[in-house]
DNA sequence: CGACAATACGAGCAAACGCTCGTGTTGTCG
DNA sequence: CGACAACACGAGCGTTTGCTCGTATTGTCG
């Protein structure tokens, strides 16, 4: 139960290679922790897979993470600041009011794709319809993130729309992106690329009839 | 909960009393466990919890379904068979190819709607993007059932696209439900409504794109 | 009735899980 | 060096889960 110990060192300024290494560590059983949840799910992973995918004992395991919530809600932690700043460079600079709708749904789903691509567990997190209580807790703030980053953009297209629309009409465009997502990041490259522009199409049609309104 | 009891009557002439109550605690059993799919999911659900609820002994429980996975399937089997009879219904007589794709689209939904509604564990076990392995194995059934259906319907009215895109456009149709369905089968009628009404718009527009190519 | 099978029970088993704890190892610093 | 804290280990604890088994009850039929 001993906690705090991180902060004592923060305070230090020093950055020793004991903290070197335990950095290293956490990186090592987050990526082993996504390859699991990968490949047998969230319910399926057992702490003590994540620790033998990572290669340490199960005791080391929880040296760093004080049990298995912790470490879903340190990886969710990594794709909310890795997904924020892939945005941030797509729609960086850009005049969101006169980027086309087309355009501008390619901006922000294509990184989407890439990065469901490069971290397989991310879908197995995040797009569920139905999960267990401490799971949609941990995944609740990459939700609203990426529900906040929406309506900010359908605000920014849409100025006159009331605010509970655009929520709404945001609401609906990420279940559609989680509704296909599974069929996008899969190995087959054409089907793929198929289901990837069904899903762009899908979105522009969609959006635009928000943004007529 | 009175189920099979008369037609195995007039099946068999005899009145087996025993076969009877068996019957009825298979209903029961399934039931109650819809119930407690419904209420803590799939892999919340205990088979003690199951039988708690339907008022018998776990003991009792494994005498009508060896294991937990069997009382998925044949829950399961119920949704098959119900939903058929109701997508039957709504269509019968139809000429399917003459129907406005407004109105087609309005007959297949509405069913699903009020299904969903009147059995609260069928999404529970449905629209899941990930599953445990047992239960995909046992919504693979039902998910088939779907998807012929919609096949059958979209070949009629689209004779002269291939096969393999019809199942393609099939499976996003089904996708898209599956997306919207948790935010539709909620007690908020207004909020339901809304969403109800944007699916349908949503599968009317790309429908019709892809009856149009 | 008496024999038998179907039904019902519920304490509890074996396995799996998240997690702990006693012990040993290694880097840091006075 | 010696003391100490962070790191590492892995057997195994406590709990929960799906499921069993020995036993008691009930309906059926010769």
């Amino acid at each position: 139960m001993a906690t705090g110990r991180v902060a004592e060192q923060a305070v230090t300024g020093r950055v020793p290679r004991r903290r070197a290494r335990g950095e290293c560590r956490m990186a090592q059983i987050l990526e082993a922790a996504a390859e699991v949840f990968h490949t047998v799910g969230y319910e399926g992973a057992t702490t003590n897979a994540i620790a033998a995918r990572a290669g340490i004992s199960p005791g080391s395991l929880y040296q760093f993470f004080g049990n298995k919530d912790e470490i879903v809600r340190a990886l969710i932690e990594t794709y909310v600041v890795g997904l924020g700043a892939a945005h941030v460079a797509a729609l960086d600079g850009e005049d969101l009011a006169a980027l086309s709708l087309d355009d501008l749904v390619g901006r922000v789903l294509d990184p989407l794709v890439r990065y469901n691509r490069e971290h397989r567990a991310f879908k197995a997190l995040f797009a569920r319809t139905d999960m267990p209580r401490a799971l949609s807790e941990a995944t609740g703030p990459l939700h609203e993130a990426m529900l906040q980053r929406v309506v900010a953009l359908l605000t920014a297209r849409a100025p006159q729309s009331s605010p509970a629309d655009l929520r709404h009409a945001a609401i609906v465009a990420i279940q559609l992106v989680k509704a296909l997502m599974p069929m996008i990041a899969v190995d087959d490259m054409t089907e793929s690329e198929r289901y990837r522009r069904e899903l762009h199409l899908l979105l522009v049609d969609y959006l635009s009839r928000v943004e007529g309104s």
